[in-house]
DNA sequence: TTACTGACTTGACTTATAGTCCGTTGGTAT
DNA sequence: ATACCAACGGACTATAAGTCAAGTCAGTAA
């Protein structure tokens, strides 16, 4: 598994635990909802800006969103 | 100060620890040495593929890469 | 002083792909 | 049926990736 399968999968789950659906979740990101959808499939080699915006609105830090990546 | 002038720091301090010129980290992460140059500096938005790169470079986990970002 | 060297920076540039915007489809639940 | 969610696709624009030539700056040596 890749880095961008392992972070899709972590940046799901994390949105799981907050029960909010992805294009809500696209709207706190200010991200498009099909963006959020193909970063959590790991299609998307994300960037560090975009990394950040999605650790604020899962109300993490990135140290957190990484952990054991 | 943003995120790309926050990794970038760390970036330069953890690469200062190994003691290795930007010349030769460049070489073991496999990108450009002008490259990590400019990253240091903060001027680029990286991507999580070469955001695993540095990290693999420095030895460290990603987690430890952003350590209190 | 001049010249050289190593470590690093900068601007400009092409190309690869990130990211958006439109819509659709299949599943599930009400 | 209606509504919501996730996944997918085409077409597009914005921007990261990656490279280059030239530059700075500090030290060192002739």
């Amino acid at each position: 598994m890749d880095i961008k399968e392992k972070i899709g999968l972590r940046i799901r789950q994390l949105r799981h635990e907050q029960n909010i659906s992805q294009e809500a979740f696209a709207d706190v990101c200010e991200l498009d909802r099909t963006y959020i959808s193909s970063i959590e499939k790991g299609r998307r080699n994300v960037s560090i800006i975009n990394l950040e915006k999605i650790a604020n609105a899962l109300n993490v830090k990135l140290s957190i969103l990484f952990n054991d990546l």
